[in-house]
DNA sequence: TATTGTTATACTCTATAACTATA
DNA sequence: TATAGTTATAGAGTATAACAATA
C-alpha cells in the first residue's frame, strides 16, 4: 500500500524549500556579478551597521560558529573587502570591519537585494506579502531561530 | 549615510531563508538516526511512487543534474537502499528502484517527516497554515520552479 | 552525431575538533 | 584553566565538464 505515505508535496517544509532555494539562487546569481556570495553579502550587511565587531560575537549574530566566521572572513579579507585588525587591550581579540572598499560595495549589492526581492515576490498582492511576512516572523518567534549552533 | 541601505530583515527572502533552514535542519537531525540525509530521502520517496524509473527522468523531477542523481543514487546503492537494473532493450539505460530494505524504510521516515511538519507548523492556525501553503504554492508558479538545472 | 549515464573536479556552506596564543 | 580566534578535516549538496557506451 502506498496510500499511507503521503506526498513530498504535502508538506509545508517542502513549498518553502523550493521557494526560499529559488530567492537565494536567484540572490546569488545576482551577486555572482560582483564576485560576491550570499554568506559574504550577509556578512559584509552586518558589518556595515556593526562595525567593528568581534568574529565571536558575528558568530552569534549570524547564527554560525567561530570557524565559519573565520573562514568567511578570509575570504573577504582575500578580496579586500574586509580588514582584520588586533585588540590593543586583549591580546587574543580580532576586530573585522569593512575596508573602503568593502563599504562602498554595499548600497550596490544592496540594490541587488531590492531588485531581487522585488523580482520574486512581485506577483504577490500587497496583503499577501504581509501575511507572509508576520507568518515568517511568527515562525521565527516560535521555532527560537536565534541561536547559535553546537559550539 | 547608512539610512538608505535596508536591513537583511526587510527582505521576506530573509525571513524564508531562516524559517526554510530551520525545518531542513530539523528534519536532517530526525532522519540522520536512520542514517539517512534529506536529499536521499527525497530520492527514496519519489521512488517509492515512481518504480523503476531512470536516471534522467528523476533528475527531471527532482530538478536536479544527471551527475548529482548518480552520485545521489552512489550512496543509496551503497547503503543497499537502492538498486540500479540495467534495460534489456537499451544497452545505455538503467533504472532505479528501492531494494525491499529500501522500501520497508520508507513508512518509517515518512512518519519522521509528518512528526517534523507537526513539530515546526503545530504553533500556525488552520488558516495560515492554508494561506502560507497557498502563497507558496502561488509562487512555485509565478517564479517557474520546475526546471532543472543548466546541463 | 545524439543520448544515457558515470566520473572527475570544484566550490559553497557548514560542522566538529584540535590547536595557538593569551588571559 | 578559560577564552578568542584560527586551522584542519569532513561531508552534504550541487554544478560543470569530460568521458564511455550505445543508439
Amino acid at each position: 500500500m502506498t496510500a499511507d505515505v503521503p506526498e513530498l508535496t504535502a508538506h509545508l517544509g517542502y513549498w518553502l524549500r523550493q521557494v526560499s532555494n529559488h530567492v537565494s539562487h536567484a540572490f546569488a546569481r545576482r551577486v555572482a556579478a560582483r564576485d560576491v556570495t550570499v554568506a559574504e553579502w550577509a556578512m559584509m550587511r552586518v558589518l556595515y551597521s556593526t562595525q567593528p565587531v568581534a568574529p565571536s560575537q558575528l558568530a552569534d549574530e549570524m547564527g554560525m560558529t567561530r570557524g565559519a566566521i573565520s573562514k568567511l572572513a578570509d575570504r573577504l579579507v582575500a578580496k579586500s573587502l574586509v580588514a582584520r585588525q588586533a585588540s590593543s587591550t586583549d591580546g587574543r581579540a580580532q576586530s573585522l570591519r569593512l575596508t573602503p572598499q568593502g563599504a562602498r560595495m554595499v548600497p550596490d549589492l544592496a540594490a541587488l537585494a531590492e531588485e531581487n526581492e522585488a523580482e520574486c515576490f512581485a506577483h504577490l498582492s500587497s496583503e499577501d506579502r504581509a501575511t507572509l511576512r508576520r507568518i515568517l516572523k511568527e515562525a521565527v518567534v516560535r521555532l527560537d531561530i536565534t541561536t547559535t549552533p553546537m559550539e
